[in-house]
DNA sequence: TCGCTTCCGCTACAAGTTCTAACTCTTCCT
DNA sequence: AGGAAGAGTTAGAACTTGTAGCGGAAGCGA
């Protein structure tokens, strides 16, 4: 018989349970916000009782943790497919900004107010490596052959360890902070809804960040 | 008898209890995280039962727009009495920097991801504005005589109903917003530790930042 | 095809949460 | 001093997360 496939029944089952209540999570976040998920409500949704669904997830922080590497991953691919089609910077950094207005919520589960007694595992880490690193090498290629030294810059050049294995030159380095957070800045501000009620389109001010970084 | 004072006894009683409620909320907020507050627990920590407390909030939202107001008060306070000690504009963002790290999820319940299906009163909105005045007065201090005219500028020249009542130039409002946008950006992701691991200092880039845009 | 084992979903339950209802008792005010 | 107002109580409803133990169905090996 062909067993070349190594997946038995029952763990596919299982992978398609638990997407489905991911999906579902999904929505629910989208709604309410990450704080108000519930796995009762989810299972009722999906037409079984609360307690089954502790056979897939053993507790909600595994639920959120599965959530918030799902959103990690998406973002790197994301960004990593966008590299590889050759945009620059600038192309980088409005991907990022559709992805995060597409799914508000998804965005402020990686990078808004942590869940208090939440702490990301090990792997999440990892890709948010990818990410930086996509964006370091857009940083790198961005940057004026000869740029001249920041006092930030010099201050990376001795504390580096983060992007160690990264040959960007330390500007590269600051271009990257300073835009993750300019633009961390306006979208997470957006996203929260603190500009609603001032007039201005925020994407304006996007774009001013975005020009004033990309000289 | 003397009623210089019209507080009656109860009502002093009150708002003693409503300041103790929200001292020992601060506690709880402070070390679990806004979403964690329990009425419960603050009322057992009282020496009262859970029920009580709903003689002096009518649900934990009210608890919660409360808190949020004393917030907003604070940071408007702190930045109106350093602004009338003569602080300039780099002086207001290290005390704005200074508070936040005071109590991080106290800047977070204000600035962090909002809370599901909270939504702000709209005293807090006039709060905001104070905050918005102070911070403008400084930007137009600081800046050039004759400022280049910037696209963000030019945008907000015709969307500036926010700002309808101040003074400031359109170029002083586009400072506000770029200033506000980036020190959020810096410190939103370092209070929700998204810098821990790296290892250069925060503040480094915090007066980076500063010093771009206070030429 | 038969039987064993594994695993799934269930109900019941414990310990929490917010919040309402109804009662007692103190305190204040007239 | 008497009546009204309000504080704190317990009981309880409707939720939540998570555990324990039960039946039954499904897959796996012989």
């Amino acid at each position: 018989m062909a067993k070349s496939d190594p997946t038995t029944p029952r763990e596919r089952y299982r992978t398609q349970v638990r997407a489905e209540v991911m999906e579902r999570a999904w929505e629910q976040i989208a709604t309410a916000g990450a704080s108000a998920l519930s796995l009762n409500a989810i299972a009722k949704h999906m037409g079984m009782s609360g307690p089954a669904l502790y056979r897939y997830f053993a507790n909600r922080d595994e639920l959120i943790t599965e959530l918030v590497r799902e959103a990690y991953r998406s973002l790197a691919d994301t960004l990593a497919a966008a590299a590889a089609d050759g945009a620059d910077l600038a192309g980088l950094a409005h991907v990022l900004r559709t992805w995060a207005l597409t799914d508000p919520q998804r965005y402020l589960l990686v990078y808004g107010t942590p869940i208090p007694g939440y702490q990301a595992p090990e792997d999440t880490t990892a890709i948010s490596q990818e990410i930086a690193t996509t964006l370091l090498d857009a940083c790198a290629a961005a940057l004026p052959p000869a740029a001249p030294a920041s006092p930030l810059g010099t201050h990376l050049a001795q504390h580096r360890a983060w992007a160690a294995d990264h040959p960007a030159p330390p500007e590269a380095l600051a271009l990257f902070l300073t835009l993750w957070t300019r633009l961390h800045g306006v979208l997470s501000l957006e996203l929260a809804g603190h500009f609603t009620g001032m007039q201005f389109d925020p994407e304006t001010l996007f774009d001013a960040e975005l020009a004033a970084l990309l000289p």
